[in-house]
DNA sequence: TACGGTAGGTGTACGCCGTACACTCGTCAA
DNA sequence: TTGACGAGTGTACGGCGTACACCTACCGTA
């Protein structure tokens, strides 16, 4: 009678249940506030306890990117490059979306891990086989950076209004020293948009920006366009 | 003879002597090794005495941003919308070159300090001069994001490379993995870009990408583009 | 049945971190 | 002369990541 349930003996852990409990404490309470003790104390175990399944906390995180990465939906087949790839990089943003927390970490680890290199490789495929070059597909991805991942490239983080009943109409001092943000302030009043992020439709934002750049990367495809030719100066586009 | 120079008696300290160390320090060891105690050490004071200049080390940090973000070159007058966005832009981007932390700082911070809010309220303004409308150029700088500040946009903030003698040619079973990586990677040779924002020419993909957003901001301007019209679909350009 | 290796969980401890709080000391106005 | 004040100090606390030694339950083998 080795495992009676006498007081709810506590599954093992395990590398995997590390990294889900890891990646459902950081959507709960931020990224910033997990630590090791914190979520050894989730999994009623002691902080040591992880580094049997986990080799330091650099090696959690990157698990726990793993983890959302691998939530994205495999590509779709057929249709026009522009859109396969628009619906891709969609779905890999609804994926990220409920974890604010993976944009910065993958940021902010040093290089790509095995799931996100797997799917920097599909998108590079799907514009190949859309027709644009080797050199035009390179500064498309650079050009896209972090945006073919669903990142949002906002100037702040936009850490969510923890008071949204009250959206900050811009303080009337502030909006005479800075007279174009508060016209545009203003103006974003579908909501109470606060500067530059604060309550606009993300989503609109993001495909806005997404189009531009899958547009104009067309636009380069069909005339040819190499990266030999005409660098600096005043628009790429003749 | 109180302040005779028998051991160079230290100047005394300052808000802005605070901020200016700060800064060259997070230049020199980076941003995660910078430490309040770190820092007065630095300054040859005990950590307790920078409490007296900045509140806390967000204070700092916002200290270091605003410092940083004062560098960048006064608006040029004259010639078109595009060009002239364009040039301020690379000079933030100048400005903020040689500061590699202060984007992800920047960032992290929850609101923008006065200075980030001036350069933005001079950004706008110069679309708005440029004929866009205040729709426009509302979702035009969220398209732009952090690149108006010259944020590079990877996926990963890039490192540079400890060992730049072995540019990693990619280990041949991870050329096999990610076939469409390897081949962007084969052709990027031009110095050994590993993977995707290794070794390229950053500057080139960031003029590339501003310059595509520009010329797409020029297009709907032209055309009298508005978010009203055409939302979701396949292109925002007929 | 006895035994030794091993994998997983524990306990203690170290050196960092940010910073609260009480203090000393030099300067200067009244 | 005194008393307030601002700058720098010293000590201490709670948190962090994690090295290292330990215990213990389980296993295959002899």
């Amino acid at each position: 009678m080795t495992p009676r349930p006498e007081a709810a003996p506590r599954a093992p852990l395990s590398r995997d249940r590390v990294l889900s409990a890891a990646v459902e404490l950081a959507d709960g309470i931020g990224i910033e506030a997990l630590s090791m003790r914190r979520l050894a104390q989730e999994l009623g175990v002691v902080p040591m306890a992880l580094y049997k399944h986990v080799a330091n906390k650099e090696q959690l995180l990157d698990g726990m990117v793993e983890a959302v990465v691998s939530e994205i939906d495999p590509p779709a087949r057929g249709s026009d490059w522009q859109g396969a790839v628009r619906r891709r990089i969609l779905s890999a943003r609804a994926a990220l979306l409920g974890h604010p927390w993976a944009a910065q970490v993958i940021r902010s680890r040093s290089g790509p891990t095995p799931a996100v290199l797997a799917y920097l490789d599909s998108v590079i495929g799907m514009l190949r086989a859309g027709g644009l070059s080797v050199d035009l597909t390179h500064h498309a991805m650079h050009a896209l950076g972090g945006r073919v991942l669903g990142f949002t490239q906002e100037v702040f983080d936009a850490a969510p209004d923890p008071d949204p009943a009250a959206p900050a109409a811009m303080p009337a001092e502030a909006a005479a020293a800075y007279p174009h943000v508060a016209e545009l302030a203003m103006a974003a009043a579908h909501d109470g948009d606060s500067v530059v992020g604060g309550g606009c439709d993300d989503q609109f934002e993001f495909e806005f920006a997404l189009d531009l750049l899958l547009d104009g990367f067309e636009r380069l495809r069909r005339q040819g366009w190499s990266s030999g030719a005409r660098r600096a100066g005043d628009g790429l586009i003749a």
